[in-house]
DNA sequence: TATAGCACTCTCAGCGTGAGAGTGCTAACT
DNA sequence: AGTTAGCACTCTCACGCTGAGAGTGCTATA
């Protein structure tokens, strides 16, 4: 990893700048007149020269401009991270906007989506909050149907998970509800994790239904963690790397499915801390549908009680000088609304 | 509207189906060879000379093969609706697919989409079953955290809503269970309609969760209709007439958003009936972008029950063939399992 | 009435060409 | 020594041309 001058960072800055905005090669004559550095072309060039030797920059063919590598995103990324806030009067209408919405986990994940996906111009994921040690509070037991029975969990801390069951035979409300406040004195305040050790202190109860639902209790607070938000995906759409090309279009199928941007949040997110940001440049850290894209990642919440992870994912050339600091102040701005919800209002 | 001869029939359908598969002008050369009709070129070019005529076909330019107009598809499908059954061993592999299923609206209608984007390689949009007349069965209220409340309201039938409410002060789990059983008193077997009269009668509640908490049952219970599952919008990127074009890529967009597919379906179905089938091709019926769309849609359900609807969208030339039986008969499934849930299994 | 033949039209892929953009290198300048 | 001007070179891309191919409509014929 060689030195830069000082000259040599300017201009590689410039450079990275002026494609993300162009997602065009650019030459040395289109710096020197555009921007209005004190230098020719020429000099530019020999510049030029050096970051390409030195793997920040590459030339599509000889005779283009040039453009950056991961290695020059990379660096570029490496100097935004540092400062970049986003302007106040943005940060104000997001603020805003959340504090506007219906106080509902599940309007702000929508929310949050839809606003780093308007603000990047890319695809913005974002997961509910969500605890592995989450502490059982309360269970209710609702007869939907005949045999079905649809039961809602809530967590210490307002996280709320439901889960429909079916049961061998119709069982009335009342004895469900009867059922559901013996659970709640049972269980109160345990962690989720030892409700599966249950079952063998509790003959006492009504075995059929209580098995059913003991097991189910446990694969219910797992499934939480699944609730996906997404948009966006159009404005990818119009990014001209996706225009063509068949190897771009397969990285946009991607986008589309569910199931992938789970894997994609789960491989990323456990080796993260909340307040950190990473920044995943040509798909580093497997992917290889997406060598042409970024993610810019961050985990919100409050560490040990709820935390959940929100990103965008965009091509290579996203504007990082936008999405960074959107997707630091929505994550700033979720784990103060997390916090202010567990502590009660 | 001209007679067809029985040939020129024979030939149109023939036209159709190949443009339909290799999405390329079909001349009449071309034609003669591929299905051993006993005709010449020139005797087919007659004809396909009156089907343009007629204002079947058209040619995109003078010396190219022909293409079905909106009314050639138009004929196409109206022959296709009265034959047209999915293939048994197909039948069988989606029933055993339901059947497995987990029996959970959420379920199903995942899976619907999921069977229904596959099947036609279009874009699926289903949306759960729901009535207007709703009639209310049970309610529960359950804290969440602080002020906040998560009602959930069951309907006869088993439709299932839920909306959280944010309370003036923080209530205790007993009361809002007392005060949920006193509403079940009051409300069981009501119809939604009559619920915003009741405020009027019962100022022995305590007014103010009371109001608040009827106020928004009203709103629930509108919004359970707005519920969509869509699935195969990578399918349509793959089509030839998305890859380029303006104009396309503007009605994919389109498909990405939910608020869009919510109109459509309101607008498409309001008019239809269960078991009626619907083929809506080139955008009539409105809707400007899709111009160069189609849609199968038909509503499932039990009649003044529990209706849904769930529908393909596809490219004009998608496979009609294919897609309507498909959702004829993912239409006439999902009746039968609404129909079983709400007689009681 | 169906077919064979023919002249005509239009698209499209392939090719060559020249303009333009960008480079690297060298020599001169500060 | 660092900077700049100039120049020769390379490569892409838009443009125009052309010929092959596909498809048509019309007319004469079986």
């Amino acid at each position: 990893m060689p030195e830069l001058t000082k000259r040599q960072k300017t201009l590689l800055l410039l450079i990275i700048r002026d494609y993300i905005e162009s997602a065009q090669p650019v030459g040395s004559k289109r710096l020197a007149e555009h921007y209005h550095i004190n230098l020719s072309s020429a000099t530019i060039r020999n510049e030029m020269g050096a970051l390409t030797e030195m793997g920040y920059l590459r030339q599509p063919h000889t005779s283009a401009g040039r453009v950056p590598t991961e290695e020059g995103y990379r660096y570029f990324v490496s100097q935004l991270m540092n400062q970049a806030e986003l302007p106040a009067s943005v940060q104000a209408t997001i603020s805003h906007q959340f504090h506007q919405s219906r106080p509902d986990v599940d309007q702000w994940m929508t929310l949050a989506a839809s606003i780093l996906a308007h603000q990047s111009q890319g695809v913005s994921v974002v997961t509910a909050p969500h605890t592995d040690k989450a502490k059982y509070k309360h269970v209710e037991l609702i007869c939907t149907q005949g045999r079905q029975v649809l039961m809602v969990m809530v967590m210490v801390g307002g996280e709320v998970s439901q889960q429909i069951l079916t049961l061998a035979e119709p069982v009335s409300q009342e004895q469900l509800s009867q059922t559901a406040s013996r659970l709640n004195g049972l269980l109160a305040g345990l962690a989720v994790d030892s409700i599966a050790a249950l079952p063998a202190r509790s003959e006492a109860l009504d075995q059929d239904i209580l098995t059913l639902i003991v097991q189910d209790m446990r694969r219910t607070a797992d499934r939480v963690s699944g609730e996906i938000y997404t948009d966006g995906l159009s404005n990818v759409l119009a990014e001209p790397e996706f225009a063509e090309s068949d190897e771009a279009r397969r990285a946009l199928k991607l986008f589309g499915e569910r199931s992938t941007l789970q894997d994609l949040i789960a491989r990323t997110a456990t080796n993260s801390n909340v307040g950190g940001l990473q920044v995943f440049i040509g798909g580093e850290g497997g992917w290889e549908e997406l060598r042409q894209c970024s993610m810019v990642i961050a985990r919100y919440g409050v560490p040990g009680l709820a935390t959940g992870t929100l990103g965008v994912l965009g091509p290579m050339r996203m504007s990082y000088a936008r999405t960074i600091p959107t997707v630091r102040y929505v994550a700033g701005l979720l784990s103060d609304l997390v916090n202010d919800t567990i502590s009660g209002e």
